[in-house]
Formats: C-alpha cells, sequence, structure tokens
DNA sequence: GCCTCTCCTGGGAGCGCTCCCAACAATAGA
DNA sequence: TCTATTGTTGGGAGCGCTCCCAGGAGAGGC
C-alpha cells in the first residue's frame, strides 16, 4: 500500500489507464459517465490530489500569481491600505482557484535576489506590482521579461504598461470644490510625497480644483511622509499661516494632522476645516470623524486580477484601468453630512 | 536562437552536459574552477534561471511555504496584528529563500475548497496555520494529512502539534499586578472572545493577578468580540459598576474603550485606569497613550517559519514555543512611565 | 456486408529538473 | 608497470502530469 498516489495508481485502482483519469480530474469530456463514475469513486476514497508541481511542469502553467510589494514594508503594514489590497486579491484569485504568492522586500540586499526570484520560470503565471515611487526600477526590470504583469497605480511610463489605478487627480479636484463650496477661503495642502505619482495626482488634482474656485494655496503646503507623524508636523507649520481649510493628502496623514490642531487648541471643523483621502482609516477612530475621498481599494484588487488573467490569456494591448473615488462628507469638514450630495 | 533555455541548452552553449551545469547552479561542488567559470559566463550571459516546477517535481520539494489565515478575514485586517504576522513570516522566508503563499478565507463554500488546495502535493512543502478559534477543524484536517504544518497561537489540542504562541496569561497577570500596584481596587475587564484560546488565556491570566493581589472583578466583566466598537460598548456597560482600573484583551477594544470613558465625562487615567494587550496599535493614535501588554508577533512569524522548517526537514517530537510578553508603561494606567521597570 | 463517422480509451512522448551510477583522466602508491 | 584513488564529467532513469495520436467498438448509411 505504499505505492504512490499519482494518477496511474488511481486508474489501476479503477481499471482504467492514466489518460483516463486525467480526462476525469480535469472535467470529464470524452468519458463515458459509467467511467467517470468509477474514477470518481476512486478519487474520493483515496482523496487523491493532483501533483501541483507536475502539472505545472507539463501544463506550463502554475495556477499563482504573484503580489510584489516593495520597499519600506515595515511602515506600509501600519497603513491598512495593503491589507485591503491583498484582501481584494485574495477574494479573487480564490474565485478563480488560483494560488497567491506574497513577495515583500524591505530595502537592501535581498531587494535584488526577489525581484529575480519574481521573475523565476515556472513559479508563478503572472505577477501584480504595487508602485509605489516614482521610477520605480522594478517596473523596468518586469517589462525586460516576458513575465505578464499589472501594475496597481500609475508608474510614470504607463502608456506600455497595463495598470489599475484609482482617479486621485479627480478625487482630489472634488475635495478642493467641496471646501470651497464650504465658503472656505484659505485653502491648506498637506501632500503626500512628490516622488509617488499618487502624491503627485492628488496635488495637481487638488490646485486644480481650487483654481477652478478662484482659490490659491500660495505658501500654505507642507509635503509628509504618509506617517500619522509627518502629518502631524506638517500641519504644525501650516498653523502659522492661518489656514481655515486643509486638505490631507491621506488618512493617516489627516490624523496626525487633526492631532496637531487640537493641541494648539483650535477646534476641528470648527477654526479649521479638513478633508482627507482614502477612506481607510475606520471612521470613528477620529474625533470628529474624517470627511475624506473613499478610494475602493478592495475592487482595485479584484480587478488586477481579473485583469492580469487576460494578460496571461495573452491580451497585448496596455489597458487602463481607472477607479472613480467617492467623497464621504463627515463631521472634519463642517458640512452637515446629510445636506451634501457630493460627487 | 528560438530554443528554450534550460540546463541542456545552458550545456550546450558552455560545452559541457546537463548534469554539470545543474551542479554548478547548486552550489558548483565536485566541478572544475574552469568549468564553473565557463557555466557561469553563460547563465549570465542568458539570464538562465532554473525552473522552478521542473525543480520541485524532481526533487520533491517546492521552495513555497503556505500562510492559512482562516474565516473573517474582512474584519481581521482592520487590525495591524495580520499584517505584522506576514511581515515576520515574510522577513523569515526570504533569509531561507523560500516563497511565501497565501491562504486567506472568509466562511462560505470556498472555505473547504481552500483547505484542500492547502494540502495539494506539490504546492508548498508546509503550511503555517493561525488558530484564533477554539476547535478549529482547520487544525484537525491538518493532522489527517501528511502536510508538514506549525500553528501560531495555542490550538485546543497542541499536545500533537507544533505551534508558537505568545504567553497570553503571564501577560495579563502582569497587567493585573500592574493594575493592583497603582492602588486600584475595583478592576474591570473587558475580555476578549472565550471561544478563542487567547482570549481565554488572558481572561485567566488576569483573573489569576487579581487574586494574588487579593482582588476580583466581581460582576465587572463583559466580553467583545476584538473590534473597537465591542470595547466601546463594553466599557460602557461596565461603567455603571463604578470600577477604576480596566483591563482591556486587546489594543483595539482599548481604543473603543478610551471612546466610552471620554464620552461618559470621565477621565482616563484620572478615574479610570486602563492597561491593553498587543502593543499594536501606535501608541500616539491615543489620547492618554495606552499602556499595554506588548506581543512580539513579528519575531513569532519569523520563529514559525523558522520552526516549520525543522517539521519540512522531519522534526517529529512536537515542540511548543511561547514568547514572553512585556509591560510598556505608558499614561493610560496612571503610573509615571519612567517610575516603572515592569515586567 | 462494407465503409464511414463518432465516441471512448490507452499509451508514447515530453515538460526540465535531480539523482545516481558509470566512465574517464590524472595522479599517487606499490 | 600495474593498480588504487581521487576528481571530474556525461547520460540514463524517473518525478507526475498533459498533449496528441492511434486504435477499437459501436452505430448508421449505402
Amino acid at each position: 500500500m505504499s505505492r504512490p498516489l499519482n494518477l496511474e495508481e488511481v486508474g489501476r485502482r479503477a481499471g482504467v489507464s492514466r489518460s483516463t483519469v486525467s480526462r476525469v480530474v480535469n472535467g470529464g469530456s470524452h468519458v463515458s459517465s459509467e467511467t467517470k463514475r468509477r474514477v470518481e469513486a476512486v478519487i474520493a476514497e483515496t482523496g487523491y490530489r493532483p501533483h501541483a508541481a507536475a502539472r505545472s511542469l507539463a501544463s506550463n502553467s502554475t495556477g499563482v500569481i504573484g503580489l510584489v510589494i516593495p520597499s519600506a514594508v515595515a511602515t506600509l503594514f501600519d497603513d491598512p491600505y495593503f491589507g485591503r489590497l491583498i484582501l481584494g486579491i485574495s477574494s479573487a484569485t480564490n474565485d478563480v482557484s488560483m494560488t497567491l504568492a506574497l513577495f515583500l522586500f524591505g530595502d537592501g540586499p535581498d531587494e535584488s535576489s526577489i525581484i529575480s526570484r519574481v521573475v523565476t520560470p515556472g513559479l508563478v503565471d503572472g505577477v501584480i506590482v504595487t508602485a509605489t515611487t516614482r521610477g520605480d526600477p522594478l517596473i523596468d526590470h518586469m517589462q525586460g521579461t516576458s513575465m505578464p504583469f499589472v501594475v496597481v497605480g500609475r508608474p510614470d511610463n504607463a502608456g506600455s504598461t497595463f495598470c489599475v489605478d484609482v482617479d486621485n487627480r479627480a478625487g482630489a479636484r472634488t475635495a478642493a470644490l467641496h471646501l470651497a463650496g464650504l465658503g472656505r477661503r484659505r485653502p491648506a495642502l498637506i501632500a503626500a510625497p512628490s516622488n509617488t505619482t499618487a502624491g503627485v495626482d492628488r496635488r495637481n488634482g487638488f490646485l486644480e480644483g481650487l483654481a477652478e474656485a478662484g482659490l490659491s494655496v500660495e505658501s500654505r503646503i507642507s509635503e509628509g511622509d504618509w506617517s500619522q507623524e509627518s502629518g502631524r508636523r506638517a500641519m504644525d507649520r501650516l498653523l502659522a499661516e492661518r489656514p481655515d481649510a486643509v486638505f490631507v493628502a491621506s488618512d493617516r496623514m489627516a490624523v496626525g494632522a487633526l492631532r496637531a490642531i487640537r493641541e494648539a487648541g483650535l477646534d476641528c471643523p470648527g477654526d479649521i476645516s479638513v478633508v482627507s483621502f482614502d477612506g481607510i482609516v475606520p471612521p470613528d477612530l477620529t474625533a470628529p470623524r474624517l470627511t475624506s475621498v473613499v478610494q475602493p481599494v478592495t475592487e482595485v484588487g479584484e480587478r488586477a486580477v481579473r485583469l492580469l488573467t487576460t494578460v496571461i490569456g495573452g491580451a497585448s494591448t496596455p489597458e487602463h484601468v481607472v477607479f472613480p473615488t467617492e467623497l464621504a462628507v463627515r463631521e472634519s469638514c463642517g458640512a452637515t453630512p446629510a445636506a451634501e450630495p457630493e460627487r
């Protein structure tokens, strides 16, 4: 009974050949129903499962997709963003019975070894790359290989890649118009790092929206690094400029900004109206609750998987999927939520 | 030039056989330095990488370990716990040049399909299972297979499994003694779900510590579900009992509890001293900053990988690794941090 | 009764690797 | 000079699967 449990063995027990068992396992077409029944009985009884590596080798397809999250990982996981993204991706891979392989790397020597591991033939069928910084060498590297991949976010040279992003620019513009609509006249901006495309898009969108409303940030602008602490410091600096509103390019930085406002003895939204971006920090975590531009992170992840499967399937003309954002009006901006059917 | 790039082809170009190239790729012993040099040159020039599936099939080892996180995933990712755990695991798999496969499942029909996918032969070499609930059927299922696995957390039937856990009981006991040492006499408990071993251990440890100090919770006990909102409701209920201290079995619930205290017009730590468990919420997120029993989540993850590699290597006598916790004294308990060299 | 067409089934070849054994050359020892 | 030993190399076998082709059985048309 120590015979290995493979197709041949299952076939032997069911009185058929390896090939017939294989056909049953793969959907059962071109097999008589009687034979199929018998083979399935043996499979159920023995608990046979096809050997993944053998299957990958023979079919040249692994059923695994990789998710690459580069650099600065330690800080990234304090941000719920990646958790949500992984959730969406995982849910989509489950739907199509694929497995998710996670490639996280901090900076350092392991970076290059992981990059090359990602493109190892026979390991994954395709890769989802999260592009956080501009000019990320990872994207260039991927383009130099034949590994199918899609980018979550907007790389600089987006033209030639498949990518899934949210409309950061439009979302930020909406935030500007919302603040202007509330009668605020001295808006400030706590921007996200300008070496990320998301940071640039949010900044530009906000400035664009202000311009449309006849407003400007003038010198009321400061840049954070996504962290809560950086938001707090940025707000501290801005307070000297006496702003009556601030758009913070991420929820986490906004939490820090709220703290700075409170510690300066000012009131939000009374003295300063706050709108943030992400919609990812649980609203009840802050007081007042944050009004923010919500991006559909989980959907982005799901969509990235679906897009990747088409690339694996042979799609070759780059496709850019852009999700809209939605403004969730709560207390921090000073508007009465119910009175605001914003878009 | 459309010849497939495999061992044979690399060998052909370097004027040696498939076997010799294989030896070079795998460390280069029993190969003359001259030959080795030539082969390495060809590898560098062609960018050859061995085919993972073929290697797995031939060597019966995939270089992949699976991480299984069962049920209720959606809520879990709002908790930094799993992010940290993944970080530790990922860092350890990188160190040993292995790949991490993530199996997340919500409840529902996909649950059983994923469970069986995890034990597919030739997919992963071993699995790390996070045991959140007592009597988790997943553990039993894994024991019925020959797949090597280790559990993060303490399953009910821990005796027969390899596991890595933190000393929840001792940590909670420390919290009790700390509160007692501050002179609090009406301690309350916001417990974690009693269908989890961590919840049970933290509850028992806290009660044990109180007993040692001659105190008791009497009816000042309420159970949450790990969520912030449940912590808030639990605290609300407990306020009627006029406690002067509360131990909250998780950081997230503690954030909710602080909110309830504030909303009731009471002061923490003035009226109520708060100590929580996890040490995972960034201290600056709350005011006052939380005193909490810190568990070394990342280290647990790293250790789980190392333990799993020994199981894959053939270790057979169950090993239980238990990490100590450490009390981080901040403002919410009312002690002066510097004055407290707690253990 | 013969040929064709369809349906089902079996087995060869091959995916790219590892493992093992045999062969060979060069060197040392007797 | 012959044998033993070591270091290096090549190739067969096999991992478990998929893909493809060929062959047999049965049904139907002439």
